[in-house]
DNA sequence: AGAAGCAAGACTCATTTGGTCGCATATTGT
DNA sequence: ACAATATGCGACCAAATGAGTCTTGCTTCT
């Protein structure tokens, strides 16, 4: 169904909270805009366990910085403009390929058969740029400014 | 991973091959640039029975004509080129939403406290936009002109 | 009539997802 | 020092999904 895991979800939700949380930091805090797991799991109603462990993936792959003790967390390791969907979702769900003919090493488990690769290939491509040029930056909605400049951006042209 | 199954894949292939068989029609078929279940499979080595379903639900969904009996087969509905992946892909897999919070009614799962889904639903509408303009016949490798053609038509820029 | 082919549903098996539990380790406040 | 608060990590489990098979029946051509 083509669809990203709720990890993913779970993933982008926490990343875009603590986005948030880095815009009006408290300084009673020992890194700066950090939030607890238990605080994000609490704020979206996410498992708490799981989002745990969603967010030590996230810190094992450099998106975000951890502080373990009393008023630890965890916080983005880069600004909220550097760090795109496309990253989350990779370091969460693993390389994403559109078809099983495109695998890691290249190969198609059809062995040469499967002729359509190539065309998919290219749908694949685009998809990762697409991902890659949604910021975390972007899933915050301002007021002001429409969220959708990312996505405006000349790359591609949204139907309807 | 956000990836295509397997039975998305296989449609895809058993539409090029049907393409490439209406171009070079046989008078002998009922239906002209026809081909069985069990050909298509043995072409492309994948498991007839499971083939033999896909195309059903193809051609249930109006992307295929079957005629039973000596010499039946399947063929094209309409033109390879008015044929898009995306109707293939949604007819074998089902409505495609790149996120759990999108469902059919609009409403998330996570009841008012996803916040994620507007930024989504704009790369999903663009996905599928992406795939509306992928038709079968660009799966088919000219030699002369290249399959790029499709998607290099201003909508999309490819990376690397 | 019989072979070739589609139509359709039930059913099995393996993989993936979503989620939990428990324990170890690190840090901080008192 | 010690308890409270957090992360780190691995094992585990259950439900859903995906991939594929089997069986039975229907249609058409020769």
């Amino acid at each position: 169904m083509l669809r990203l895991t709720k990890k993913a979800d779970y993933g982008l939700m926490a990343l875009k909270y603590l986005a948030e949380q880095a815009q009006c930091p408290s300084a009673s805090q020992p890194i700066s805009g950090a939030a607890s797991a238990k605080a994000i799991a609490d704020a979206y109603h996410i498992p708490p366990q799981l989002l745990a462990k969603i967010l030590q993936t996230l810190a094992k792959a450099g998106l975000l910085v951890s502080h373990a003790g009393t008023n630890g967390g965890y916080a983005l390791a880069r600004d909220a403009h550097d760090i795109s969907a496309f990253e989350v979702i990779r370091a969460i769900d693993g390389p994403l390929f559109i078809t099983s003919c495109i695998t890691i090493h290249g190969t198609c488990d059809l062995a040469g058969h499967c002729t359509i690769k190539e065309p998919l290939r290219k749908v694949n491509d685009s998809i990762t740029d697409l991902l890659s040029k949604l910021r975390i930056a972007d899933l915050i909605e301002h007021a002001d400014h429409p969220p959708d400049a990312a996505l405006a951006g000349g790359l591609v042209t949204i139907a309807r």
